[in-house]
DNA sequence: GAACTAAGTTAGCCATCCCTAACAGTCTTG
DNA sequence: CAAGACTGTTAGGGATGGCTAACTTAGTTC
């Protein structure tokens, strides 16, 4: 059950199929449905069945598919999500085309209308924006890709000069939290004298609001400094600064040894 | 299977589960798993099953369960991603709590760790770039609840004042595009004479283009001039210009009668 | 028109993941 | 310590959505 039909993200996507190849080719053949959809026919007549009983289609045994006013308009609102979300990721992100649109494909289905409508909204207001001048996200691409090539070069490399249009500190921050694998430990993991930057903080809006008022900002580096016998609190020197902290906001920190 | 790691998302969400409760109550207990996941008893046992097949978990009948070594690093992970998307969701976008987060937790299963990064780039992008202080997000939010008020508070009434930090144009645009649920039609429904107000253009990064070069964007109203009589070409009115459109193309655009 | 081929269907299998109902431990309390 | 309450497990069933294998239908070729 998808959050906006009462279909199910694969029935969803049966649909979508289908009204992309009636525009492209002007009829949604079973073949072609099984190949988009990278399933065997087999599965492909089980779908078909499934869209007839809801309505959304009409088909007949052997011939091919055609949908019905309440079809089409449905097909065309998933659509129309996944094309604007893949939109967002490739367009102003900047993510690969391909994988836009796979990460598109399953979005569509759990995002709510709210969030989308918001999301959309917040596209226009940046490309509105009279601050926010029409190069902004040409600006930001070229600046993360930079981070990228830094990253993504191995560990002792020195990073590449970024060039003028960064913003300060850009670089410095964790830019890319989450496809880092490996290394990423919480904080209480540390030992005296150990080093390292933290890579996220989590936990409820207050908790974080207070650390991120100590300066427990992502790419901060900091030292640890004591652990009390039963993890709480923990002592660290961050910018020179000593801070105490219990036990609940540690577990809230992951960082990267350094 | 999930993007990241090669569980279900029902089991990610199992694991999620179980390090918030090992984090808040120091164990996580069969019935609390079931109440936070919104499921019976008897399912959480054969999830948990699973997931000690898995070396995730270590858990013996009736007794608490405790995550391994591997599954709290990847729990701790999906956590990590839940988290940022939520906040990104709720802090930048305005959306309700509760709605951000079931949306986060529906998104975390499937998006890329390539977009997430980017997503969370983009974040620290706008935080850090000199042209757009501090203010841009609240700023944002402000208008685009102008806007939403405007657009619940029904059809016929007057938009509401404006506060004087929207960009020009902003609510002219259609923010709402997706929510929308009746009225959008595809652009060769109208008859002659029919006014209309452009919802959304999809189609290929070519034919888009082609379209909004010729000012077809989202907000903008038009004027359908006459249908050939094989809906190929399609003669529009746009601000004073008339337009031909190809079957093609008009088919990539809802609107909605004015 | 028979033989072949490609497209599509049916039947039967399996995995996942939920459910209810019944049963089995464990804890509390009179 | 026995009864009852609570917690958790097992057994069995249903929906979904894949799969393979075998069959049917329809179109093409010789
Ligand atoms: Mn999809
Ligand atoms: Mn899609
Ligand atoms: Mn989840
Ligand atoms: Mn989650």
């Amino acid at each position: 059950m998808a959050q906006i039909s009462n279909l199910s993200s694969s029935l969803e996507d049966y649909l979508e199929i289908i009204l992309q190849l009636v525009q492209e080719q002007g009829e949604a053949r079973a073949k072609d449905i099984a190949q988009r959809k990278s399933v065997r026919m087999a599965s492909v007549t089980g779908a078909l069945k499934r869209l007839t009983a809801e309505g959304l289609i009409s088909y007949q045994a052997r011939e091919s598919v055609t949908l019905t006013k309440a079809g089409e308009e449905l097909a065309g609102r998933i659509l129309g999500r996944h094309e604007f979300i893949a939109r967002f990721l490739h367009e102003i992100l900047g993510v690969d085309g391909e994988t836009a649109s796979r990460d598109a494909c399953a979005i569509e289905h759990v995002i709510s209308l709210e969030s989308l409508d918001r999301l959309a909204g917040f596209v226009e207001y940046l490309k509105l924006c009279p601050e926010v001048d029409e190069l902004l996200i040409s600006r930001f691409l070229s600046c993360y890709n930079m981070g990228c090539k830094r990253v993504a070069g191995g560990r002792g490399e020195k990073p590449k000069e970024c060039n003028s249009t960064c913003p300060r500190g850009f670089h410095d921050r964790a830019v890319k939290i989450f496809s880092r694998k490996a290394g990423v430990i919480q904080l209480s993991e540390l030992k005296p004298g150990d080093r390292a930057r933290v890579v996220s903080v989590r936990g409820s809006v207050i908790i974080r609001q207070r650390l991120i008022d100590m300066g427990v900002l992502p790419g901060a580096q900091l030292e640890m400094q004591r652990v009390a016998p039963l993890g709480d609190p923990i002592d660290i020197k961050l910018k020179g600064y000593h801070l105490s902290l219990r036990k609940i906001e540690a577990a809230t920190i992951s960082v990267e040894r350094v």
